[in-house]
DNA sequence: CCTACCGATCGGTAGG
DNA sequence: CCTACCGATCGGTAGG
């Protein structure tokens, strides 16, 4: 792997564990294994890094999801929209809590970035609920743009903060399946939520 | 208002927008309006300002979360806990955001400060749905503990980010009114993916 | 990619 | 609650 990747990941990794403000070039050259100019003279500054780290998420999140939502529109298929969504980011849930971090240090450069990259998806999903009302498939109270942003945030949230949620369990539950029943019950929630019927389209 | 409590305001302030590692002590003196060694007179240091800024917040959340669900215990009035729980969050988002933050950079503190303050709510509410599947109010494939946990996440999780979140809702959307309809919309899942019948005892 | 170095700011202390 | 000051670390630059 060459050297800028290297850089990359580890900023990645120590932003979303220490925040932006809380990390030091210095701390990510050493875990690379340079010296902080060496960094330097790949990245600009320290605020190029952040731009460059961020950029890498949303482009992989913008090819990624594009597909995940093409299924749900095709053969309504939720459970597995909502298992792709969740593994994009329990896959490397710094992404998770890279957003959320960069939501909360800067609201108005995130709202442009939401604006121009997830909104348009919320609009697909919403418009595609909308017309499953039509037939009944979907509830008829649903707000349905409100519904496609809490389930994200949902889905965002709890994979960021997954494993430190799980200390709301009793002792004894281990840590993989504390994951699974976060991410077992989101799915239940969402799913029984939006549908008529008992249980939706999938239920038993 | 004395000025170790103007000190705990101007503090919980910053470090909800800009994070502990963000603010400086000499910004919080500033904003108060004395010098930064004042300030260290009060509070022995930075850290110890921020065990009494999550301190203060934690025994509000203890002083006032009892009673909201007790209510629910009583009388059943969904609707109504989750509103009181929305308020007490939304009255000042600046606690959602604080918490967020501490979740994300002081995980293992915050496990305990979870264990003991939080997890024990979890299960007396969780105990009661659970109670309820027997009448069969309460849908029999509920994961009773994680669903009440993703709620309390997606309380605070929407609160702390709802005007962020805002603008992926179309152009013409009031602020006021995305919080209203995203904290209308949180209330709508939780209630219908918990409760049988079409829409749970509130329905109409 | 390195050594050597910069001014600015950090949290905190001495002493009154 | 203040003035004066501390060593350490910050992001970044010069020059090779």
């Amino acid at each position: 792997m060459d050297v800028r990747s290297q850089i990359l990941h580890e900023a990645t990794r120590l932003f979303a564990a220490q925040g932006f403000d809380g990390t030091s070039v210095q701390q990510i050259a050493d875990a690379v294994g340079i010296r902080k100019p060496s960094l330097l003279y790949h990245f600009a500054s320290k605020d190029a890094l952040r731009l460059s780290v961020l950029d890498a998420i949303m482009t992989h999140f913008n090819q990624v999801l594009p597909e995940v939502l093409l299924a749900a529109a095709r053969d309504r298929r939720f459970d597995s929209v909502m298992e792709s969504l969740s593994s994009f980011f329990l896959e490397d849930p710094d992404r998770a809590r890279l957003l959320v971090r960069e939501l909360l240090d800067r609201p108005d450069d995130m709202k442009q970035r939401l604006r121009e990259f997830v909104r348009p998806w919320i609009q697909v999903v919403a418009d595609q609920l909308e017309r499953a009302k039509g037939p009944g498939m979907v509830q008829k109270d649903v707000d349905t743009q409100a519904y496609a942003i809490q389930v994200l945030l949902a889905v965002v949230g709890s994979v960021a903060l997954h494993d430190t949620l799980g200390a709301m369990l009793p002792e004894g539950a281990a840590k993989d399946d504390a994951n699974r029943r976060a991410v077992g019950e989101l799915i239940r929630i969402a799913r029984t939520s939006l549908y008529t019927g008992a249980r939706g389209p999938q239920g038993t």
